[in-house]
DNA sequence: GACGGAATTGAAAGCGCTTTGGGTGCACGC
DNA sequence: GCGTGCACCCAAAGCGCTTTCAATTCCGTC
């Protein structure tokens, strides 16, 4: 069923039928409500590519995420994300369009988007520290929104970020208050930016105290279990082991706690652990008391709100690039007790 | 840059210029590579729209993801399989449209999908056990195809599924050959077909050793840490404790393991496991020898023949519902070994 | 040099919707 | 009786593409 037909069938125009069905006030409310009804009826939808021709509006979001060749993993947070974007968009009548690009850097799907016309807006994920896909968008005109920072770009773009340089800088903090002198990153690719923004409040609150910086202690690489396994397990080896980790994800705090196991070293008592926790529904951090101590960045709301915030620049373009800085909490769980005397 | 200005700018009409662009035959080679040249010079993409309400085919394949409203939890398995999917899709010249559906609604969120047209067929996933989506979309009459299947319902549908009744029967038969009587399972939500079918390979086996089935040591819930650690604690408490544990995924064989480790029991020497594992990419079983033996199933692959499944159906409708049943292999790790004596 | 068929190209219709720019009644005031 | 303003409705244009049908050109042939 489509609208010419649904218009013949209630003997008016399809100006009027269009009309009625979104709401313009020129019909009369009997014919309106005549129509609706048998709208229902025949279960009408308008087509939507019919409407986004005529409109010029897709009603629809792409979320670009890049799959690095080398690096053949999709981020775990991206499914939360996600989610949270997505009720956004149920809300506004909007579509989700996912587009997973090989490189990151490849100009002409950026374009496309744009050309093929089947989206309003896109969200960007991964951004790295110089992500020359902020520029490149910018160019093109298509509203967007990045999913964190790129560090090394003017700030002019509309972002969504948690504040992972103060999060990781307090958590450090707080180890140092309970005596950790030796204190080992596991980190994610530091090319990425917020990993490197993390690294960054490792540092500060270590120099903050007077404290060296063991390049041994530190370590990125991708999110793994097994990442956290290795780098626990290498760094413990060392002559002077980290007496406390900060680790960058769930699974990888798990890995170094392995390590740990390995040992026979007992978390919260010989070695302390914080990690980040994006607090993603497969993966909570224990039950009642968090396992973890944790900062903690609740990633579907950021969805939601990363997508808010794309809807209002879409349907405000006068508004300007909006930003948001949200700032993580620091929980306390049980992996985390003061340094072990010497 | 549209189709209209690029013909002017040519000097040749509309139709000369689609039909070169679109590989036509009836196009002089010479005309083809003016008009590419200009196309590639002016950087024009056709409008996806404009195209689809013109041929009827909108090049574009659907993702349905129920979110349940009680168990807001995204299935960690959807990104990598996603990803599969997303290279067939890419090579074909298909996006990707993903939507998440809170399961109350349903019905009408299918009906829509075919109503507004933007997608030329679905990939349906998380099928319960007596699935309605699937009759629903079979009188819609848009190609569809179920990851997993639905095992109440007539089986006349397109499907790509795990035999996970054979792999959980073969590791539960590993688990008896290596000496164990009691058996724990922890499981997804059996209301899943997935769980349901490997709760079956499991007490099958039992059944075809003789083996009494202790209700006590069967447990199912959303698959996270904490699952499998409070379900193992439970277990290991009781009177006559399992001594191996069979579970359907890795993040709940960890919180078994954590189970295990709170009780001094070391994994595949006291106490054995066997794990689904899905082969994630931020979620890898071991390095070089796996830690946990597993069924092990390419849930990437899997998205991707999913998603060539799906393109040959639209391609050749005639074709009639495929059907895949991939074989999970049985993986062995480090987390079993033979019972220990009591 | 005219002719038939193959090779190229174009004009125009149409996909299903929105929206512009008129109508057509009708009530009202003069 | 006539203009005015309102409330309601419609015909038709147009969004950017594909595709049908027809027109034109080109060539080898007789």
């Amino acid at each position: 069923m489509n609208l010419r037909e649904l218009a013949k069938h209630l003997n008016l125009s399809q100006t009027t039928v269009s009309r009625a069905l979104n709401g313009y006030p020129e019909v009369k409310e009997a014919t309106r409500l005549r129509v609706e009804a048998a709208a229902r009826q025949f279960n009408y939808t308008p087509n939507m590519r019919a409407r986004g021709l005529a409109t010029g509006r897709a009603m629809c979001i792409g979320h670009v995420m890049p799959i690095s060749k080398k690096h053949e993993m999709v981020n775990p947070v991206f499914g939360d994300f996600i989610t949270g974007a997505s009720e956004a968009y149920v809300e506004a009548g909007y579509d989700l369009l996912l587009t997973l690009v090989p490189d990151a850097e490849e100009a002409h799907h950026y374009r496309n988007m744009k050309a093929k016309g089947n989206v309003d807006g896109i969200i960007v994920h991964g951004p790295l520290m110089a992500d020359r896909r902020i520029a490149l968008l910018q160019e093109i005109g298509l509203p967007f929104v990045v999913h964190g920072r790129a560090s090394d770009m003017p700030a002019d773009y509309a972002w969504l970020d948690m504040n992972n340089r103060r999060a990781f800088d307090r958590a450090t903090e707080l180890l140092i208050e309970l005596g950790h002198r030796r204190i080992g990153l596991v980190n994610g690719l530091e090319h990425m930016d917020f990993a490197h923004r993390r690294r960054e409040g490792f540092l500060a609150a270590l120099m903050r105290h007077g404290l060296e910086v063991n390049p041994a202690h530190l370590r990125a690489g991708e999110m793994t279990e097994a990442l956290g396994y290795g780098a626990a397990s290498d760094m413990l080896k060392q002559p002077d082991p980290p007496t406390a980790f900060l680790s960058s994800s769930m699974v990888t705090a798990m890995g170094i706690w392995r390590a740990l196991g390995d040992r026979g070293l007992r978390l919260g008592r010989d070695v302390s652990l914080i990690t980040h926790d994006d607090d993603l529904g497969y993966l909570k951090n224990g039950h009642d008391v968090p396992t973890f101590t944790a900062t903690r960045a609740p990633v579907r709301d950021m969805g939601r709100r990363a997508a808010e915030m794309l809807l209002e620049m879409i349907r405000d373009p006068s508004c300007g690039p909006l930003q948001t800085l949200m700032e993580a909490e620091l929980i306390l769980g049980r992996s985390t007790g003061p340094a072990p005397r010497e």
